[in-house]
DNA sequence: AGCACGCCGACT
DNA sequence: GTCGGCGTGCTC
């Protein structure tokens, strides 16, 4: 008999493993590896992966798949291979390995229906529930009330309760209507019809001359009820076409042409095009100031891998994946290309996702999920902004999207491009050490000279009597652009854009009731709000400690420095980029826009704004706070702040008028502010791996953390501690092992939160080892309300 | 994760 | 004596 070994879509340590069901005879021929399946998985249905499909002579008693989900696999050979390496690597269940190369639209969606099965009568109670209907949904007779009502009844036999599995996602379709006559009968019936059916004989004249072509039922102009009364008539005929939502309706590219590459590009590109002609497998890192033409080098490349036939994933960080950055992957590559980022609705992104499994398309530009693109002959695999922390996932599988690549350029041969005008101290050293080919662009194109730097130091405005958030330098070269007509862009260095509160007579700051972490204001609707669990409430006018009304909004938010700005500058016309203003779908590109036409003088903004600005205009670059990020209890806070300045001083001076820039920081004198004023990559390199090698940190060492959390404190450290027992004796003595100590958020959605770092070079047991810790505990936890999580390489470590 | 089965307290 | 609480164990 036939088997198909299946993985089934319960994340759960005790079903992660594979299930074998019978494929139906019925089915043989067309249930392959990497299909979607609806199996029965005890007295449901759920939807399930195959993994492999074997022969066996003895028939055993196996429960028989119910129907496949797809008509082709989903997945490919590469891809269920990947999904092993993932599995192991992350430490992941199987299915969530397998789930997140698929987009969010194929997702199974379960429901439950009673059915009556007429073979005992129903009570009336019942009776009267389902009204007459031979079916009701499971939720309608939950909310009644009649569950347990239900359950006798289908002990009796009365009642049947069916599980459904669907996939989330539509494809989206058009109803097309095609005129079954000849043009000569056509006519004639269009003489012959009833006076009265005016409609009718209107919807049919647009026929004329178009006989035997489908239509889309729109361009018809007839009603529904007209196309239904011809379709019965038999003169028409109807199906539905399968077509694809278009994210980008409406808009037109300008193609165009490559560009000519200078010596330094040409230099740069010349290894890649190497390794793309040997199909080869080899990391770049492409190490180029910003404004160096990193993006033409991807393009050129591009270009050639397209030449021979093959496909090309560019990934982007999802901030960045603004229209003017992937508007030149259209202009390049026209309708070759895909592009898949967060802005999409679901189905827009299976659609896309279709585009590429049909090899529609060539390229494809996107975020993170975007490396699992289901191409099967790839040439070239680039991220850009490859420092970029949004390219590691924060939920299982914890992947790193540069890894997936890395391993994925290996099984199909083919180069990688890492690029960066600041790479990760990890690639860098990669680099350094010959892991990864070093490529560099040290000048920008034409020469533009890099934006001279001014560092201001705020305690000293301060000690002059300066309070408010601007220095004066800052604020004369504002207004001096303002009088130029010229352009500015204001960048508020903070996670996010929120403030907290603080009562000014006792210094009470409201915080979460489930979490360790103060909370925050929400100016529009007068909320405090929990970021971690999400609990919200109504923010106090007066202090609930000590009943004061002195309560004052802290933390620079975009809206304060906006407000603060209109006050000083009230002539100078604002945009404010933050997750307030672009919450809605396209404010984002609509604000971009609005600030490329010049209808503002400064764009006011987070991160968000850090990246892919390439406006003529920009001449003035400001920091409000370099140093907020500084003090974050993270061991690359000093990279992080490094990056993002460099980046934001690349913003100002890129075309033809130079470019200014400007740094408030309260701490002038740390080497990574200095050394992003100057520019200076290889320097600020140098003296951060001497602080990481002191503190034994990445790139020296790696990391695994482990994070377990109770209801109860005391739980929670007590087991901590055990696994911290458990797991040193089985770890070599080259490794060290922090903790446990109480994580920097102790606490979250009232758990506290206990975590244990690991640090090692060469532990080849370490992976089992945490395996069998997380075996341990989902067996254990469950009943102890115990959780542990297992975080390799991580990002967070709070 | 669900869901069934099973074993103990408060109700007609 | 039954209803329903949630601990335990299983799902090809």
């Amino acid at each position: 008999m036939k088997i198909a070994s299946v993985i089934v879509d319960v994340a759960v340590m005790q079903t992660d493993r594979p299930f074998d069901y019978e494929i139906p005879p019925a089915w043989e021929d067309v249930i392959q590896p990497g299909m979607r399946v609806i199996v029965p998985f005890g007295p449901r249905h759920v939807q399930g992966f195959v993994l492999e499909i074997k022969e066996e002579q003895e028939s055993r008693k196996l429960k028989p798949i119910v129907e496949p989900m797809d008509i082709v696999p989903v997945l490919n050979k590469e891809l269920l291979s990947l999904a092993d390496w993932l599995t192991a690597e992350s430490l992941c269940f199987k299915i969530s390995a397998l789930q997140v190369m698929l987009p969010a639209a194929m997702k199974a969606k379960y429901s439950k229906q009673i059915r009556v099965t007429g073979f005992a009568p129903l009570s009336l109670s019942v009776q009267s529930l389902f009204n007459g209907r031979d079916e009701i949904a499971w939720e309608e007779a939950a909310e009644a009330g009649a569950l347990s009502e239900i359950r006798k009844e289908v002990k009796k036999g009365s009642l049947d309760v069916l599980y459904s599995v669907k996939s989330k996602g539509r494809k989206k379709t058009v109803r097309m209507v095609k005129c079954r006559l000849s043009e000569k009968l056509l006519n004639e019936t269009v003489q012959s019809m009833p006076k009265n059916a005016l409609k009718q004989v209107e919807a049919m004249q647009f026929f004329l001359g178009r006989t035997g072509e489908w239509i889309p039922l729109k361009e018809t102009g007839m009603s529904s009820a007209v196309a239904k009364a011809l379709i019965d008539k038999e003169l028409l005929e109807e199906k539905q076409e399968e077509m694809y939502r278009d994210p980008l309706a409406g808009r037109t590219f300008t193609p165009d042409t490559p560009l000519v590459l200078t010596d330094m590009q040409q230099a740069a590109i010349e290894p890649i095009l190497e390794k793309v002609k040997e199909e080869k497998a080899e990391t770049f890192l492409l190490h180029g100031v910003t404004g160096s033409g990193k993006t033409e080098i991807y393009l050129q490349s591009i270009s050639e891998v397209l030449k021979k036939g093959q496909e090309a994933i560019v990934l982007v960080p999802e901030i960045s994946l603004t229209p003017q950055m992937t508007d030149r992957f259209k202009q390049r590559f026209g309708n070759d290309v895909a592009v898949l980022h967060s802005g999409l609705s679901t189905g827009e992104k299976y659609d896309e996702w279709r585009k590429i499994s049909r090899k529609e398309v060539k390229v494809v530009v996107g975020a993170r999920s975007a490396v699992f693109a289901p191409f099967e002959n790839i040439g070239l695999i680039i991220i850009d902004e490859e420092h970029e922390t949004s390219y590691k996932q924060e939920e299982n599988p914890r992947y790193h999207a540069r890894d997936v690549a890395i391993w994925r350029a290996g099984f199909y041969g083919c180069p990688v491009i890492l690029g960066s005008a600041t790479p990760s101290l990890e690639s860098f050293a990669r680099a350094q050490k010959g892991v990864y080919t070093l490529l560099t662009l040290a000048e920008r194109v034409n020469d533009r000279p890099l934006p001279a730097v001014d560092i201001v130091d705020m305690r000293e405005e301060l000690r002059e009597g300066n309070r408010s958030m601007f220095s004066r330098n800052l604020f004369d070269k504002i207004k001096d652009r303002l009088e130029k007509g010229e352009q500015t862009v204001l960048f508020l260095n903070k996670r996010g854009y929120s403030s907290f509160i603080m009562c000014r007579d006792c210094g009470y700051v409201p915080e979460c009731p489930n979490c360790d972490v103060s909370m925050t204001y929400h100016r529009h609707r007068h909320q405090l709000k929990c970021h971690y669990c999400g609990h919200e409430e109504p923010s106090p006018n007066v202090c609930p400690e000590c009943t004061s009304e002195h309560i004052r909004h802290f933390g620079t938010g975009t809206q304060k420095v906006e407000e603060e700005l209109l006050k000083l500058l009230p002539e100078a016309r604002i945009i404010r980029m933050d997750v307030d203003t672009t919450g809605t779908k396209g404010a984002h590109e609509r604000l971009l826009k609005k600030f490329a036409q010049k209808e503002a003088d400064i764009l006011l903004g987070t991160q968000m704004i850090a990246k892919g600005l390439d406006f003529p205009d920009i001449t003035l670059v400001g920091v409000l706070s370099a140093d907020t990020m500084l003090h974050l209890p993270d061991f690359r806070a000093s990279e992080k702040t490094f990056q993002l300045l460099t980046q934001v001083s690349g913003r100002a001076g890129r075309h033809t008028l130079p470019g200014e820039v400007v740094i408030q920081t309260y701490t002038p004198e740390h080497y990574s502010i200095q050394l992003a004023a100057d520019q200076h990559y290889e320097s600020f390199y140098e003296q951060e791996m001497q602080m990481r090698k002191m503190g034994g940190y990445p790139p020296f060492y790696y990391l695994a953390l482990i994070t377990v959390s109770h209801e109860e404190a005391i739980m929670a450290s007590s087991e901590a501690n055990k696994i911290v027992m458990n797991i040193k004796p089985e770890l070599s003595p080259a490794a060290v092992v922090l903790g446990p100590v109480a994580s920097p958020i102790s606490r979250i959605n009232n758990r506290y939160r206990w975590q244990c770092l690991i640090k090692y070079k060469r532990e080849p047991k370490l992976g089992a080892v945490l395996k069998q810790v997380l075996e341990h505990y989902a067996k254990q936890g469950k009943s102890n309300g115990l959780m542990v999580s297992v975080d390799i390489h991580p990002y967070v470590l709070m």
